[in-house]
DNA sequence: TAGATTGTTAATCGATTAACAATC
DNA sequence: TAGATTGTTAATCGATTAACAATC
């Protein structure tokens, strides 16, 4: 009944997927979990619409991109397609990270548990505080940011969060790319000018956030006390 | 030499500025307040498009959503173009805020001085767990959940942020919404249903960002694989 | 005035939605 | 087989870029 001998597209076909379906990969993800634990086993794209607030179409357009996960006359299997989805997002790759700067930040990260839950490791943190350094961090060891080259030339790194003083952040990076990581996670909002084929810069942009969303609400205000003036027209 | 005088244009004319504009303004403020910081008091569209990587078109299309802040034959000023912008983004409106979860990235989050840089004024933080309350955290009171409705009717708050456990963000929220916030910066990964007329949304997925970059630095890999494949065949 | 650069319209590009043939 | 639902192509929509007239 199930369709596991689908293939993946060929690497040919699945090349250069939009940006825009890679974002909203992680929001199928998380919906998909939901529904694998509710012991829902099949969904249709319309189903998933109407859970998730978005065209049927949509999710037939962006599931596709990565090959046929569905069956015709069925829908999809949401197991398989959970499975893939995660594939995709590299929830498997096994990624191990170290975090740059032991402050508050740096350490709230740390306790949550979303690394683990996306299958990245983090393997240590450092400080350019050495007092920091020596004492562990829920269970993940603090190094003084000079340990950085020794660390990674014992143990394989792919990503930095970065999470160490803006004034730092620049050099931090480069030094992150000297010792060949493949990503970087950026608290700072300070901008990396590195390209894909250097290193995958994400960014987390709280400030700019924070920002939209006070402008939000001041152009909503703003919406409400027009339309309130019209209707006192009326 | 400077057009102060220009005027915003009319409301009608400004509503219904995309998203997609409103999400790029705090990066013009950030490079705004660059330009300030080194001293530069003018900027054509072509020069600011040059330091950001965008099109000048981009830039000139942007700004005019909201009224025309340059000159002809002149370019913008930066000052001026820095207030107004700071004005859309309601840097300046004041509004004050309580964060829901004191642990880690509650207290972590009140440590940052990204708040008061932009404008908004944390009065209060909450938790679930009452041993919490009572302590400050980098001056700011601490109070248990149960207070919340007390603490507003004395305070005006218009700006929730969502740092608590999972499990109660959704009655937390709704709680906020009753209590006539206008605003949620929500961290915890967990969809609110509600529309911007009742309350507006923001969101900091970080779990989601965290999956993005996992699938980037995988997509990348595997290109690199590809390309040196190909010129593994010439 | 001549040169520069904006504001704005028109052209292009990409992403979303609709439609339907393929097929389970 | 008939009904359902995908995969995929075509149509629409929105956002970005290019071009140029307005004007400082």
């Amino acid at each position: 009944m199930n369709n596991q001998d689908n293939i993946m597209k060929s690497p040919d076909k699945q090349q250069n997927i939009s940006p825009a379906v890679i974002r909203r990969l992680p929001r199928y993800y998380r919906y998909l979990c939901e529904l694998i634990a509710r012991g829902q086993t099949k969904i249709s794209s319309s189903e998933l619409a109407k859970l998730m607030k978005v065209t049927a179409s949509q999710i037939r357009q962006d599931l596709n991109c990565f090959g046929g996960f569905g069956m015709q006359g069925y829908g999809y299997n949401v197991n398989y397609l959970f499975a893939k989805i995660s594939d995709i997002l590299g929830v498997s790759a096994g990624f191990n990270a170290v975090i740059i700067g032991a402050g508050d930040l740096g350490r709230a990260l740390v306790h949550l548990s979303m690394f683990e839950k996306r299958g990245v490791n983090i393997v240590a943190l450092f400080d350019t505080d050495g007092e920091a350094a020596g004492k562990d961090c829920a269970g993940v060891p603090v190094y003084p940011i000079d340990e950085l080259e020794n660390f990674c030339a014992e143990n394989r790194v792919d990503i930095g969060v970065i999470a160490c003083d803006k004034k730092h952040v620049k050099a931090i990076a480069q030094r992150c790319v000297d010792l060949g990581f493949k990503g970087l996670w950026n608290y700072m909002g300070v901008e990396l000018p590195y390209s894909d084929d250097e290193i995958v810069v994400e960014n987390i942009h709280l400030g700019d956030s924070l920002m939209i969303l006070n402008c939000r609400i001041c152009r909503n205000d703003t919406e409400d006390k027009d339309s309130e003036e019209e209707s006192d027209q009326n």
